[in-house]
DNA sequence: GTCTATATCGCGATAGAC
DNA sequence: GTCTATCGCGATATAGAC
């Protein structure tokens, strides 16, 4: 359980050699990302990092700081990933799926950030402030997906009648769950081959896919 | 909490049934639920069930041996509703859409509970014993939608070439990540009507119907 | 069963030497 | 920039009267 009294002083991290405030920024995303804020002491962050307690608060001034720089850390990372994403000009078969196994890989590559907008999220109760920030990342993602599957049905190559902003959370939705309960999935016996990521994001492109495809514009392949 | 300070393993739930341990439990998993584990005092659950700090540790023993009969009381609860599921025997589109949009009203219903179960999935830290019993609440819901796709492939209703696991994660995705992110959804420009929870259900189960169900099984209405 | 009072511990944050 | 030492406070948990 996420106790405040879990950070017993367990070895710190092999201490890859860098700035004393990036050590103390991944110690921290780790951390919150695990136990959520509440639950985390500044003592265990500066273990976990390597240094002394005194030595967080001189780069970071405060608790709450320090949490503000980890989100916002997180969501310049997750903004630069977007500029990549953009650039396909394909059929939307290719641009679609491209774009879901892309987000999913994201998700996975860094699935403690992800966990720890999650919780965020979850909180909702004072947080205004990082939520908005979450929002302006996740915003800007949701309102991409949604201009790409209103382009295709202004094309032509999408039906007219559904909407987009719920096929854009159907997938992110179903990644984002994906991802977090990747660990539950894996002990249901009737998930079978269904938690390995790659089959998965495929399966559901192409689920999704036959639900959105104009009659007309040719079969969903893979 | 490997904690040292463990000690005993103090026998299972005393199993209080008073009017007082009710109202504790409520205010905990409120608490708990919009706060997480770390960030809940016992002194708030006191004043939230307008009883003292030490009758609540009279009721429960521990902090932890609290949170545990709040997620054991939330189980129970979830797994009483499931029993209303099954009893359909229509075409697959009714049984697939009613048990969605139950899904979905059932959520909503008590987002709370659901927010606290999301809350222990993100953990992940230990807490293994009460991520199983999520899993078998959770584990449970699934293996009752697989088998009802199943059901639906036997029968020619449904195409057989999709993986009924992966379909089953994405409808419970989606409306896990729906109600979870309807704060944020909110605040979205995009995503316009997608936050109504009617237009969303049923959209978000026309859509996977189409992807599912087999060719010449007559087209998704509505 | 419920309370008041208290013990003990760890938290966030600060002061000041080096 | 980094440390040790410490303050004030609130946390979990206990003792014991009613």
């Amino acid at each position: 359980m996420t106790s405040a009294r879990a950070g017993k002083l367990v070895a710190p991290e092999p201490a890859p050699r860098g700035d004393t405030s990036v050590r103390i920024l991944a110690a921290a995303e780790k951390l919150f990302a695990e136990h959520g804020f509440g639950a985390v002491s500044i003592s265990a962050v500066a273990v976990g990092a390597g240094v002394s307690k005194a030595n967080v608060f001189h780069h970071f001034g405060s608790k709450r700081a320090l949490y503000l720089a980890v989100l916002r850390n997180a969501c310049r990372d997750a903004a630069q990933r977007l500029e990549h994403l953009e650039t396909h000009r394909g059929r939307f078969q290719e641009r679609f799926s491209a774009y879901a196994v892309d987000m999913l890989d994201t998700m996975l590559e860094r699935g403690q950030l992800h966990r720890l907008m999650q919780r965020e999220l979850l909180a909702e109760d004072d947080g205004r402030l990082a939520k908005e920030l979450a929002e302006r990342v996740f915003g800007e993602k949701f309102a991409r997906l949604v201009a790409i599957l209103r382009t295709g049905q202004a094309r032509g190559e999408l039906r007219a009648d559904f909407d987009p902003a719920i096929a854009a959370i159907t997938l992110i939705g179903a990644n984002v769950f994906f991802l977090q309960s990747r660990g539950v999935l894996r002990h249901l016996p009737d998930a079978g081959a269904a938690v390995d990521p790659r089959r998965y994001g495929a399966a559901l492109a192409d689920m999704l896919l036959r639900g959105m495809l104009a009659p007309g514009a040719g079969a969903a392949q893979r």
